[in-house]
DNA sequence: TTGTCTCCCAGTGGGAGACAA
DNA sequence: TTGTCTCCCACTGGGAGACAA
């Protein structure tokens, strides 16, 4: 009922920002500002959300700072899973050259998939039938989730950026977005708490000052940059959730090149991995987990079922024009024409037939802002020539098709495994075209006994001994040693005046700075021994729980032939190992590893609501659910 | 004949540390003081000692660092691989319960394959023939590496790791592994240059100073506590190689139990990875790589051949005392006796006689130290009754089994699957017992290509635009954001003044310190335009070089029948994510994720010769490399 | 309205000897 | 011989208004 509640009670679709017309009060609003025990401004008690309004801001501030592309499907979506795909993001991941030897596994190039539940970590059911669902049990797309809630952005400018003094406030978003101050007094002034999207609270100090007068964040604001690691160009995003909760998240500009050595068991062995998680899982008929990044990889390799059907409904041709979106500066969405210039299986061997980037495509201009991919799936792009709609229902995403056979090596020797390959199934595999494809899944003869999938949620636990840093007075957390970091000592050129000392540099290799994002300075055991630990906190996390209580009926419920789909709290990822059109969605993720142990008790889980509801979209993952206020200030 | 040289060419074999006899005079060592190019103490020109040379020192910088009960295979030796422990460490890695229903592949328990290569990174070639080496060409270990090479380690003080002051260097190490000073001046100082375990160059103020005179390292020393995040308790290492060249390591204390959430592909389909690897490689006689890391495991699970043999060549029985060694202080290798309580089966259903940890025991004194397995594995003890020798030729590791039946439900159901289960291998699978270990490789019909290992190196990207810090100057790099961090702000409590400002804490959650170790502090780009970034140095980094030229003939002068093996240098991963036996070898690792891009050029490989003598070494890898000069100041 | 600069000054921590274990 | 402490002081960077775009 929840759920329902937030999908239907909201009206009201517009990009701008609705300001909470009852709130002009500064009272109303100033439930963001969390007593702080100082009791320097702490006017008002945490007013607590209820869990949907909580879901909901977290869901529009992953969105907001996800940017306009992003999209996630719902639960209760149907998807087509590209295995294909997945590995490309793998390889991206793992800076592999993809020419890894894999073997051929009997393994349908889609898998029709139904979203059950999104988490920040994805885990999916193959459907027994994959034929598509029947009319009756057509897939229902959410309602729309319309917020109240309002965000702004903001570049970062050098000064933002800066050592030396803190954030200017845009006017709007301190009107907007921030609790009002009060004017009457000589310096207004209040402190703000913000959470982030891990549910992490940082405090700012929001003052009205200077001459001409201006809304500045000072004290806070640097530990802020330090921890996230934000520089000139990387934006900072303000939200006011409906329930009047003060959010930050971050997006970051990084184009950079992400690189990721992930180093747990081999590159190659993940490829297997997901090969052989993909195929268990459709022979079984239990679940899968995906960790899904749809700004990682240059294409997303979950695609609405509807989406997918639109585009195998048309022919797709050699010469055909197309635009396609990309996304631009300030989140703009910014579309780019192009003509496809040949279609042909980009592996031919292991995923013959597969749409999965089957268009070769060529750009009409050239662009500096988006790196655009030299082939694409057809659900990708919108043809802009009226192409003929094939002649065929779009039910019948599956016919008869002759079985796959399967061949542990790759190459084209066609060499068989029989140790791989299925009993009676050897007939070679017919090279699909892109106009009715055709596939069959293979018996699906036993189903292991469904279990939750396991959130790996990230949750506390000690770090006594140790002295209060000042980042800690910022954020509310007893800082681990590696987010003890001032900026370090910085041999200054900015100003002409040269700080150096003692020992000069020796000369170094260009190196990036990814290549170091691990040996980040700490603070150090003080030598001291009176270290007064007592003085950490120990005030829980309040970050939406991962409803513990929801996520196995979820699951119960469906059965067997339900579909999860999650999405972790990957807070242990390096986003500087997220691609170039990394947006730092969920990760807004802190830039270095961290370990984090699953003691359970509180949970980053951000749990989405299931989708019930029965208005149809046609196309996309829910769009407007993050439609409601993109402005941007700057 | 690099690597004959390196092996046959030196003699003695002891703990004590052999200093350089000829190298009294402080000329001989100080090829090890670079020119710094300020001037100040730039003596000597960088005298780059022969690769074989430089690739000795980082093997025993490596084993300096990883602690005495680290064992690596080296090149030639023949070893059990069991993917049981595989999994085992993935699952340490993950954070995961192990509960994951995996899939049974037709997979041995154990597969026997030779080592061609070590690396840092691990790549195995599975034997064809899965029933040892005939007599003649039975393995021939290499003879143990001789070595000058000399290291102290010392634990690590308050006062050396506070923020005040530098490292006491203790007599003993100043003499035996720094230059010497030139006593004749006023304050005898110079800068050293000294590089770790990934070939990064750290410069250190070494002074002789204070009242009573001590060695000191000063400036420089900060910079790395805070780099590598060390803490009081944990060790540093300082290793003079034969080529005179200074080399620092660490060793940490952290017990600290490693979590990580490696989250590039969910754990389980980590382990399908895993599996699906292995069989792959079995079924096709390709290679395929491992990470190994035998100190994160509780047991290692690349098992030197004679040593699993002379275990199989035992029987056990409950009751049997045995001892067992574990790490004890400062390197001490310390034994602890037991008993056998039970022997069974860890897994029946999947791996049914296997011998991974299939024997239960009991301790018979508890220990604050060491963290003792209530399982172990047959190889990792010592019987200390005499046991009954059985009445088995060593020879057969294998019989002729009964073939597995495959079952992708891992339950006892025994369900089984026709897609995975091989044609006409359908025989239920006989449980093994301890005496008479047997088991058949199954078909291998069609081998792909053998294609070099994928060693993914990183590799220094350009980083302009930022001003150097004061790290930069005593690290030979630019050093990227992530590292440019001191401490950071911290509340001071440790003289009992204490320091606070504005905004006070609010109460937080007890948290790990590894939870955070994302988010870390960085500096960020400074206001001012006229960073002058032509100062950003370009010199290579003269890491020992992965011999691109040696890499690829090795691998193929075995053609199809060799063994990879090879350790990868994983920059990348954060080291609290090592479990608590965790010891920094390659990893000396710094704390936090990089991202490393696979551009070229240099690398961080150490390439680790291949062993072709014909020395026996009864059991163990190669230990005695490691014996030769394990003085441990402090 | 807001970005940049410079000034001020408190806090931090590197580096030294004193002193003690 | 070496660990700890305290003192000194240079440097860093938060925070303010001035000023300009």
């Amino acid at each position: 009922m929840r759920e329902r509640e937030r999908k239907m009670g909201r009206g009201g679709k517009g990009k701008a920002c609705r300001v909470n017309s009852s709130g002009g009060d500064t009272e109303d609003r100033t439930g963001i500002v969390d007593g702080t025990g100082d009791g320097l401004i702490s006017n008002n008690t945490n007013k607590k959300a209820n869990q949907g309004d909580v879901d909901n801001v977290y869901y529009e501030l992953w969105h907001a700072c996800a940017g306009p592309l992003v999209k996630v499907p719902q639960a209760g979506d149907l998807v087509i899973y590209f295995p294909q795909g997945h590995m490309e993001q793998v390889e991206a991941y793992t800076c592999q050259d993809g020419k890894t030897e894999m073997p051929i596994y009997n393994l349908p190039y889609k898998i029709l998939c139904k979203v059950v539940y999104v988490q920040l970590k994805v885990t999916l059911l193959p459907e027994v039938k994959q034929d598509g669902p029947s009319p009756e049990e057509k897939v229902s797309p959410v309602l729309s989730q319309k917020s109240s809630a309002c965000y702004h952005s903001k570049k970062l400018t050098p000064s933002d950026t800066s050592t030396h003094g803190g954030f200017s406030v845009p006017k709007r978003l301190a009107d907007d977005c921030l609790p009002h101050l009060d004017m009457s007094v000589e310096i207004p002034q209040q402190e703000l708490v913000a959470r982030d999207l891990h549910g992490f609270r940082w405090s700012f100090k929001h003052i009205y000052r200077g001459n001409p007068k201006r809304h500045l964040i000072t004290s806070g604001w640097s530990q802020f940059l330090n921890a996230k690691k934000l520089n000139t160009g990387d934006a900072c995003i303000f939200l006011r959730g409906e329930d009047g909760g003060l959010h930050v998240g971050i997006r970051r500009l990084t184009k950079q090149k992400h690189t990721a050595s992930a180093s747990v068991i081999s590159g190659s062995s993940m490829q297997h991995g997901i090969l052989a998680s993909a195929f268990h899982a459709v022979s079984t008929g239990t679940m899968f987990t995906v960790y899904y990044r749809p700004w990682t990889s240059p294409s997303a390799f979950i695609v609405p079922y509807d989406q997918y059907m639109k585009s195998t409904a048309l022919s797709y041709s050699v010469g055909m024009r197309f635009k396609m979106t990309f996304e631009g500066e300030e989140c703009q969405e910014q579309k780019f024409a192009g003509t496809v210039v040949g279609i042909e299986d980009i592996d031919p061997i292991r995923w013959s037939g597969s749409e999965w980037r089957r268009l070769e495509v060529q750009w009409d201009a050239p662009s500096e802002t988006s790196v655009r991919p030299g082939r694409v799936s057809p659900w990708d792009i919108e043809p802009t020539e009226v192409s003929k709609k094939k002649n065929m229902p779009t039910k019948n995403l599956q016919k008869r098709a002759p079985p796959i056979y399967l061949s542990s090596s790759g190459h084209s020797t066609a060499g068989r495994d029989d140790l791989l390959q299925c009993p009676g199934e050897s007939t070679p595999q017919r090279h699909g075209v892109l106009k009715g494809q055709e596939e069959r899944i293979l018996g699906v003869n036993e189903r292991g006994p469904l279990r939750p999938p396991m959130f790996l949620v990230p949750s506390p636990h000690l770090d006594w001994g140790r002295t209060k840093t000042r980042l800690e007075k910022h954020m509310h957390f007893p800082i681990p040693d590696s987010l003890n970091c001032g900026p370090g000592s910085i041999l200054t050129f900015s100003d002409g005046k040269r700080v150096g000392s003692g020992i000069s540099n020796m000369c170094s290799p260009p190196f990036t700075s990814s290549e170091f994002h691990d040996g980040v300075g700490a603070s150090r055991t003080l030598a001291a021994p009176n270290v007064n630990s007592s003085n950490a906190c120990t005030q829980e996390r309040t970050v939406p729980n991962a409803k513990d209580e929801t996520e196995v009926p979820l699951a119960q419920q469906y059965g067997r032939k339900i579909t999860i789909f999650g999405v972790e709290v990957d807070i242990c990822k390096n986003p500087l190992e997220l691609p170039s059109q990394q947006v730092t969605t969920f990760g807004e993720l802190p830039k270095s590893c961290a370990a984090l142990p699953t003691t359970s008790q509180s949970s980053t889980s951000i749990p989405v609501q299931v989708s019930e509801s029965s208005k149809s979209a046609s196309e996309g993952f829910s769009e407007n659910q993050r439609k409601n206020c993109c402005t941007s200030a700057n």
